[in-house]
DNA sequence: GTCTATATCGCGATAGAC
DNA sequence: GTCTATCGCGATATAGAC
């Protein structure tokens, strides 16, 4: 007869949503190691007691927030399916991407923690890998496909592209606070600039042109 | 009268140069917080108390290592300097610094390992930083002289080609244990045809060209 | 489900003999 | 300089009342 939506005595939030939400936030700030059990049952206001009811072990709750963050990552990426010239789409992906990176920061530096970690102290040793290796191969299809129909150069290894779009954005996204303190360093803080660039540079090259006069007008303002 | 080189017993490769190469490497390995000093201590055959008889803390120890690994690393770039075109000096610019990489490992995985952690949570707040920009702004410099040339189209931004080279390079080395395992990859064990790939793709963009005939015109597909 | 209180362990660091 | 032995603390994890 009542509205108690299961066990809970009427219940916050949910102890366990929080108690995720707080590891989440910690583990994504300063990885596993420097996390302890006693800061995420007062982040979460519970006991430590409570925290080791729902979740038997410290593993087992980073687990549950790493699967997390890999099934929020995987939801995230719903573009790079529809058509279209992939001179188009490719600057709306690299942006989109940092742009998803940036704002669900916290899970992306979870997952990216996750990649970087040696295989042999990960504890789940593929689900990270798998997640990215999907987005990859996806990004590889597309890149491919924009070959066969002769939008881009045959001899250029696709998996190259798509590891140096991939690449670049990671980078800048693990190094922009770095980055910032370089003098020559313009676009730090300035996440769709930076992809703009990138993919006008991967698309079009650096090398000059060997005669500015007869040059199809490349004027993209950077 | 002895041959005795200072205030050794008549001692080992020296204690401190031991305990000093198995912190790098167990460092370098799994990072800060995943090694203890019993492991090093067993790892250098030395006793615990002897690590902190040469190094007063934990911390102090991993920033002797990490300074190391920084002299290292400078001393490692002496590449870039002389002149030259750029289209020629810069695939062995890539490589180079993709096989000081890979041939060094410990060391840049552990300044790597240094850039990557929150400014907060970092030791010396700005060793690793320094030593990266130093690298960032020579090559940095380098475009740029060869803008002025105008070998290199003006409207790149030069710290922009400087960040995706080092970013990819950086991307390669941080991932190739996991870029392996796509079946797409056929890179992920040949750094050298990497780094080639990458600097043409640079130089030259991946967009077909309009007329392959008078190829010296690339048309923007935008 | 949630708490207080406690067990147990391994860590960084120290004391003091040799 | 090097060792053995030990301290004190904070970590993960458990026991058991409510």
């Amino acid at each position: 007869m009542t509205t108690e939506p299961s066990t809970s005595t009427r219940s916050e939030p949910d102890a366990v949503a929080r108690i995720l939400a707080a590891a989440a936030t910690l583990f994504a700030e300063h990885g596993y190691d420097r996390v302890s059990m006693n800061q995420i049952a007062a982040a979460a206001a519970v006991s430590k007691a409570n925290v080791f009811h729902h979740f038997s072990s410290k593993k087992e709750l980073y687990l549950a927030v790493v699967r997390g963050a890999c099934n929020a990552a995987e939801r995230l990426r719903t573009l790079g399916e529809p058509g279209g010239p992939v001179s188009r789409r490719l600057p709306d992906y690299a942006e989109g991407m940092l742009r998803d990176m940036l704002e669900h920061d916290q899970i992306h530096r979870l997952m990216m923690r996750e990649l970087l970690t040696d295989r042999d102290d990960r504890f789940d040793r593929d689900l990270a890998e798998r997640v990215f290796g999907d987005t990859f191969a996806r990004l590889v299809a597309i890149l491919r496909s924009a070959q066969e129909t002769g939008e881009l150069r045959r001899e250029i290894d696709p998996a190259m592209v798509a590891t140096l779009l991939i690449g670049a954005s990671v980078f800048f996204f693990q190094s922009r606070e770095v980055l910032r303190h370089f003098p020559d360093v313009r676009f730090a803080q300035d996440p769709s600039g930076y992809s703009r660039m990138l993919v006008d540079l991967l698309l079009n090259g650096m090398a000059a042109t060997a005669e500015p006069a007869t040059r199809k007008i490349r004027k993209d303002a950077v």
